[in-house]
DNA sequence: GTGCTTATTGACTGGAAAGTCAATAAGTTA
DNA sequence: TAACTTATTGACTTTCCAGTCAATAAGCAC
């Protein structure tokens, strides 16, 4: 095997073995240790990454880089149904970015806030596009402005990511109904345009 | 000074620097060194308390009763947009407890998961309480479903607490209007409620 | 005050964490 | 193949953290 190809192999491993870590356990809460534990030498690590920061980011970044990729595959992501539905449906399948990614955008720790903005900034301009993109087809009802119903969707978007990526939502109803692809995003979404939009949605 | 005043202060004293070590960095990344920095001989710590779980539980069942307190004293608390703007108004008002309540719901460290359990159970029972009188007084629009509107209800909870607790909500235009007193949750519920209810509530 | 209990102190321990390093193995280039 | 560079190893250091403990100070009951 040539040199470049072990090396970028090392690092995907690595990065696995992290990914489940910090999925798991959080920054805060999970350890390089951990991840020397599932067979990848300690030292190795160091040589690939400068510090457990280092890898945190990585796995963010990771985290964030698929969540857009998965996104934008998707047919009809103007659409903001299925905008949402896939959304959800990757942080149903993807439970360790899910974590990571959430922990950063609610939490992340203050010494690290510098680095992990950036990371972020490029879900936030893909949302900002799509919810635009929304609105143009939607007529408010009296009363709503678009920048009432931009406020909306943001919230809306803390909901349901954060709703579905933690572990409150396990073996709830919600959760279950969704396993059994009852799939009960349409009527939420419904339900919150209904709120907003002129007539029937 | 009495003996058993004197110990109440200190147990006081530990708690209020451990609401603020928790709050600003979680369980996994509070120390109880750092605790100790606000002035609290560690000893002393662990005197009163039996380690450092039981210091966090101890924020955490504060964090819960100041929230069901406050709640409680709240006018027209069987009113849902009260309530929420309430609800709301205590997060904002109390950052440290709000991240304390907000991580438990959401991260909590798995050992600790039934321990946590029952100190958030006194609030999923308020809230459960309040959601089904605000029920009692609305119309259902044809398609949605009590069930339907308790999950709706529920997810709202989540989208509120997380949002409106988070370090992503400072400085954002939704949290200088909270400031500056143009409360903007009656329209936030108006346009929620319009999603399930019939007619105009 | 005397004897007793409890509050308080700070130095201490053991372990786990992040991070280092010298030595070796394995590719790479000439 | 020889010289060189990079990957890999595991033992090592340092730092930090949770938790302990013997000694002292302070309230309390008589």
């Amino acid at each position: 095997m040539k040199k470049c190809e072990k090396t970028e192999l090392t690092i995907s491993k690595i990065l696995e073995a992290a990914m489940n870590e910090f999925g798991r356990n959080g920054y805060a809460g999970g350890t390089v240790n951990n991840i020397c534990n599932a067979g990848i030498n300690k030292g190795l690590i160091y040589h690939n990454f400068a510090g457990k920061d280092d890898i945190y980011l990585a796995c963010l970044k990771q985290s964030s880089e698929r969540l857009i990729n998965y996104l934008e595959q998707q047919d009809r992501i103007e659409n903001l149904e299925s905008y949402l539905a896939a959304r959800m449906d990757f942080f149903h399948n993807y439970p360790n970015e899910a974590h990571i990614f959430f922990e950063a955008l609610l939490t992340s720790p203050h010494h690290l806030s510098d680095s992990v903005t950036p990371i972020l900034s490029e879900f936030n301009i893909l949302n900002e596009k799509i919810y635009n993109q929304a609105l143009d087809s939607l007529t408010l009802r009296n009363g709503v402005s678009r920048n009432d119903a931009l406020s909306y969707f943001h919230l809306m978007q803390v909901m349901l990511n954060g709703y579905f990526s933690s572990p409150v939502f396990q073996n709830t109803d919600l959760s279950e109904k969704i396993k059994k692809h009852e799939m009960i995003v349409p009527k939420l979404l419904d339900f919150m345009l209904y709120g907003i939009a002129k007539g029937e949605n």
